[in-house]
DNA sequence: TGTACATCAGTGAACGCGCGTTCACTGATGTAC
DNA sequence: TGTACATCAGTGAACGCGCGTTCACTGATGTAC
């Protein structure tokens, strides 16, 4: 026997699900409640029965989809070894899967360009989930000279995000391939230096 | 005596250079004809008479905004050893100035995310201006040792691009600050790497 | 030089459309007796 | 067990608003004679 409470549960679920899916492909303003809602086969009007407003929506959504990508990027790493381990992070999310896997892939390309001029709630949420991928991947960067592990997890976060975007912008071209592979060989140069 | 070609050409010009500094402000969808209208004193209706479509107006404003940016990254390089160079423009780019002075700044934060899922015209024009933006700072880079200098113009760009993106988008937190400190670091760990 | 006409940059209101949000309603599920 | 009522997830149409684009119009500038 499934109650209404837990029925009304699940709906919440897949609606969050249809948009994290939504904010990925089209970004926030793209994210359209209707088109959420279109997602899970039900009607706009219910959509507020189960969120305040599309700004929670989009906070939890973003919440949602960078979770998400933070396990796949940092699960199974526990047979390669300890040297590899940031490397193959960076291959995984420079990869042509998580540029053209949109919807399943990173949100942070779709939303970084509308966060400065929309909510601050939206803003607080992508400061946690930068922060939060930083400190996974510095957990497996090794020592450096001439940086530290902090700063260099920081920088490889935002040439990540960078080089998915540009990517993701100039998909079907050349152009596009290359700056993924760019960036990989980029991460593996600053991630195998002579420790200082 | 300033004939009525003369005019137009030079309202065309103020149009161009207020679609210019909205474009950076605020993107694609948040540069409204009207508001670019209504930034050099004149209205919506007007438009039309200087620009077939907002389409092409976005094109040209990237352009125009792109290339003031090189301009300014690329100038005046003269007086420092050549083997600098990179890491000025690097610090031009990633300065606290050109995250704050948006208006006057790098166009493609505000506009990466847009143009995936906007006009294909948006798309092309982001390609040549990624393509002239790491050849100009390709001339500067010293040559080096495990990657190619094309890719490692290409990764820095990205990076570039990436940190200012988060950076903007965290105006006012102390991690954006550390954001554009990080990618400093790691652009002048990436330039100072001994000649393969 | 003056007068009548043509041109055309810019106005302002309207158009169709899409968005987030609201709300009266429906109908299936659950409860009380 | 059956019947009457309450609850509430979801519907679908409407709301106000903002956007890109169109268009009849205005009035200053330029041209012809």
């Amino acid at each position: 026997m499934t109650t209404k409470a837990e029925q009304k549960e699940r709906t919440h679920e897949t609606i969050l699900a249809s948009a994290a899916r939504l904010l990925r492909e089209r970004g926030i303003a793209g994210a359209r409640v209707a088109d959420v809602m279109g997602g899970v086969g039900l009607t706009v009007g219910g959509f507020y029965g189960h969120f305040a407003s599309k700004e929670q929506l989009v906070d939890a959504a973003l919440r949602r989809a960078a979770g998400e990508l933070r396990t796949r990027l940092f699960g199974r790493l526990d047979d390669k070894p300890a040297a590899a381990r940031a490397q193959v992070v960076l291959k995984r999310y420079l990869s042509a899967a998580n540029r053209d896997e949109v919807a399943a892939g990173c949100p942070l390309p779709a939303i970084v360009g509308e966060v400065g001029t929309t909510a601050p709630a939206h803003a607080e949420v992508l400061g946690e989930q930068i922060v939060a991928m930083a400190s996974a991947l510095e957990a497996h960067l090794p020592a450096q000279g001439g940086i530290a592990r902090h700063h260099l997890a920081l920088g490889l976060v935002a040439m990540m995000v960078g080089g998915l975007s540009l990517a993701r912008a100039l998909r079907g071209t050349p152009l596009s391939d290359e700056i993924l592979k760019a960036c990989r060989a980029l991460g593996v140069l600053a991630t195998s230096l002579p420790a200082g």
